[in-house]
DNA sequence: GCTGATGGCGTTTTT
DNA sequence: CGCCATCAGC
């Protein structure tokens, strides 16, 4: 402990020991931001400040965590728990629920997730009898999430001449209206969404001058991880918080701001020296992670922007290889490349299926790789898809908990109203809905009142199921509070009869169901084990007011094995891999947003690229294929990345282009990809690209000789280029085994042709 | 209520 | 191109 300032390097220890006044920290790419941060706190503590004086904010729960554990190995549990650490919205969640009152909202709001807010935004759209078709749920949402963010209420949203003037362009001019219904009914419903956290911490400040200065007083010390990723709401807290003491740390890379798509204000770091004059910069240059190559080459990216913070990061390490460039004539060609390189190398250089990455920049891209890897029989791991907490079966389950605790949780109850089937169909909940809004109420107050379901005028068969229902969740009521949050839960579950759905069942999905209830049920068990001591019994409504917070990022049953990493380039921010494989990179890094940026869009992918660069140790291979287009399809005109070409070519390989599949591409000429299959109409043509593609299927590239594509991606080329030489011909289907298959094409002049493929040689059979 | 057809639409993701 | 949501129809 007394000797951790030397494991700092010098500008690391003067940013760690700079502990009073305002304080930015630019991080560059690998180099030691967290542990900056960390041993920040760890001096703070060594210093004399209390651990209670310090808000330490991060934008996930992972990382969080990690920063409570490296700071607990410095100077202990015991303090390390006393710190006031977490994301922005669980520590904010914390502060509302015990200032709750001021708001007006009961201490056990519900926080709504995404589909809720979803589904509530539907059932105004519904009400107001509006076409869904114009009103776009999604656009909806992104508006009234980017009201909030920057502290548009539904009032100042519908007095905003700009915002409404958007809104009528876009003919959706009700938005504004959608918006004060959505904030009324979640006010009904006692529920607050993600964005409500930090837009009611903004009003409680706003509001309540006393409370503000409680939390100035006790938050003596922020700091911040991640700033470039703030959005105006938190950037407005934090402000706020600190203006007593002034004692602000941020720490963040503005060259790897890559979220203003929800919300992140990249100036919030690059202006931050004119909100705060006095403040202390510091620059972190030295990059412990990679070699110079890949260092340089991330730099002479970057180096384009226009807006950044200058910085001149560098590595000491070896000067390692040039960043390899690979193309590939169709992107099963491509994934088999890359797997290829992987397996290559895992053969020669004794290195683990976990020190490779894949990055894509969207999920869909996986496909073909995680194909690849299966063939070889290459164990992977892919980040993405749902998460454990948005499963069908455990939002089930958890409403029910949800309306136990907060009866007025009118999505919760929605959805579990009739679920499992007991006869309240939708037509019932509609009308308990109308008088709802009728009431002003929600709609639990709707079918416990006597008088109101009187005046809907159920009749006799309907009026029983809504009371056998109610009597259901009264009946957990009555315990919720004093029993301990499993056996509640256990109860609930139980009662409800929820598993009954999937039990006995020998479908696989039903049986992964069955055990996503049992993990909820552990992770419930868990939280009380967590929490419990002799005069605290942990309730139910205590593990509810933080699990719409959690997220499964960081699965414990993925991690630790040993497996290639598949994931988007966003998820990949902060982790790091020997071996990096950024694929896709044909037309940028989003194959359908070809020439449509603007300046800021440019930045931002750029940005993004650089992200994925910098997160290679070793080696760094970037690969395309000529044959993605938009949605599937073939197509060769594709112009490869404009943004390899902003890299300095010195840093990039140049690779033998013997066999026409590999090998540095001609940038800016028409050169490149020239052929104009997919949009010629002629045959001749087609078949020829046709012929170079099969071609290719037989005789594989250099990085990929010995390899032998297998029959199933055989097939699936094969389908492709059955697709290309007969044109206008559509493949239907494909039938029978993998290495002897029979596609299914229509004609539009002659019909439906059946045509065997073996070894993806063809022949007509129909 | 469930199933098949049909049509529309399509980034990135944490909380 | 495929996936999803939605809806008609049993």
């Amino acid at each position: 402990m007394e000797n951790y300032l030397d494991q700092l390097n010098d500008v690391q220890r003067t940013a760690v020991q700079a502990t009073q006044g305002p304080c930015l920290i630019v991080a560059g790419a690998g180099s030691g931001k967290t542990r900056v941060l960390t041993y920040r706190i760890a001096h703070l503590l060594a210093t004399g400040v209390k651990p209670w004086n310090i808000l330490a904010l991060t934008f996930t729960n992972k990382a969080a965590r990690e920063m409570q554990k490296r700071i607990a190995q410095l100077v202990g549990e015991q303090d390390a728990a006393k710190l006031t650490m977490g994301t922005f919205h669980s520590i904010f969640n914390q502060i509302l629920r015990v200032e709750h009152e001021r708001l007006g909202f009961p201490s056990a709001y519900t926080i709504y997730d995404t589909a809720d807010s979803k589904s509530l935004v539907k059932s105004i759209v519904k009400d107001l009898r509006l076409d869904d078709k114009v009103y776009k749920i999604n656009h909806i949402m992104s508006r009234i999430s980017m009201a909030k963010n920057n502290l548009v209420t539904a009032e100042v949203y519908r007095t905003n001449a700009e915002l409404m003037a958007t809104d009528n362009a876009n003919r959706m001019p009700l938005i504004g209206e959608i918006y004060s219904r959505y904030v009324a009914r979640c006010r009904q419903s006692a529920a607050m969404d993600f964005d409500d956290l930090l837009l009611y911490t903004n009003i409680l400040f706003r509001d309540n001058p006393d409370v503000l200065d409680k939390y100035q007083n006790k938050f003596k010390y922020v700091l911040v991880d991640e700033y470039q990723d703030t959005n105006y709401a938190q950037y407005l807290i934090i402000k706020k918080l600190a203006q007593q003491h002034q004692n602000i740390c941020v720490v963040g890379d503005d060259a790897q701001s890559i979220y203003s798509f929800r919300g992140a204000k990249i100036e919030n770091i690059l202006n931050f020296r004119n909100d705060y004059p006095q403040c202390k910069l510091f620059k972190l240059e030295q990059n412990y992670r990679s070699t110079q190559n890949i260092v340089s080459a991330a730099n002479s990216l970057i180096k384009k922007n226009e807006h950044q913070i200058p910085k001149d990061v560098f590595s000491e390490k070896d000067e390692g290889e040039p960043i390899r460039v690979m193309a590939a004539m169709t992107e099963i060609e491509e994934s088999y490349n890359v797997v290829g390189d992987i397996f290559a190398k895992i053969a020669n250089l004794h290195c683990h299926y976990s020190d490779f990455a894949v990055l894509y920049r969207t999920n869909a891209q996986s496909r073909t790789f995680e194909e690849a890897l299966r063939k070889r029989n290459i164990a992977y791991k892919i980040y993405g898809g749902q998460s454990f907490y948005q499963r069908k079966e455990v939002k089930d389950a958890i409403a029910y908990m949800r309306l136990t605790v907060n009866h007025n949780d009118d999505e919760a109850l929605r959805r579990i109203i009739n679920y499992p089937a007991r006869g309240i169909g939708e037509t019932t909940v509609e009308k308990i809905a109308h008088a709802a809004f009728d009431g002003k109420c929600s709609m639990w107050s709707v079918i416990t009142n006597p008088m109101a379901m009187e005046a809907i005028g159920f009749n006799k068969g309907t009026t029983a199921k809504v009371n056998a229902f109610i009597e259901l969740i009264e009946s957990f009521v009555a315990n919720v509070g004093t029993v301990n949050a499993s056996d509640m839960a256990r109860e609930i579950i139980d009662r409800a009869g929820i598993k009954n759905e999937y039990q006995g069942s020998d479908d696989v999905e039903d049986r992964s169901r069955l055990e996503n209830i049992e993990e909820l049920m552990r992770g419930i068990d868990d939280y009380v084990a967590a929490n419990y001591t002799e005069s605290n019994t942990p309730l139910l409504a205590g593990f509810l007011e933080n699990v719409a917070l959690i997220t499964d990022q960081d699965n414990k049953r993925t991690e630790g094995t040993d497996s290639v990493t598949l994931m988007t380039i966003h998820s990949a921010k902060g982790l790091e891999f020997p071996y990096v494989y950024i694929v896709g990179m044909e037309e940028g890094l989003f194959p359908s947003a070809m020439s449509v940026y603007s300046q800021h869009e440019l930045e931002e992918e750029r940005r993004l690229f650089y992200v994925a660069l910098t997160r290679a140790m070793q080696q760094a291979t970037i690969t395309f294929s000529r044959s993605r287009s938009k949605y599937g399809g073939a197509r060769e005109s594709v112009t490869p990345s404009r943004f390899i070409k902003d890299i300095d070519p010195q840093y990039l390989s140049q690779m033998s282009s013997g066999t026409g599949t590999m090998g540095r591409p001609t940038f800016g000429s028409s050169s490149f990809g020239s052929s104009s299959f997919g949009q010629t109409k002629a045959p001749m043509g087609a078949s020829f690209a046709a012929r170079q593609r099969l071609q290719q299927l037989r005789q594989p590239s250099a990085s990929s000789a010995g390899i032998v594509p297998s029959p199933i991606d055989k097939v699936r080329a094969g389908a492709t280029v059955l697709h290309s030489m007969f044109g206008q011909g559509k493949v239907l289907r494909m039938e029978g085994e993998a290495d002897s298959r029979a596609a299914i094409i229509f004609f539009p002049k002659a019909g439906e042709k059946k045509l065997l493929l073996k070894f993806a040689k063809l022949q007509v059979v129909d």
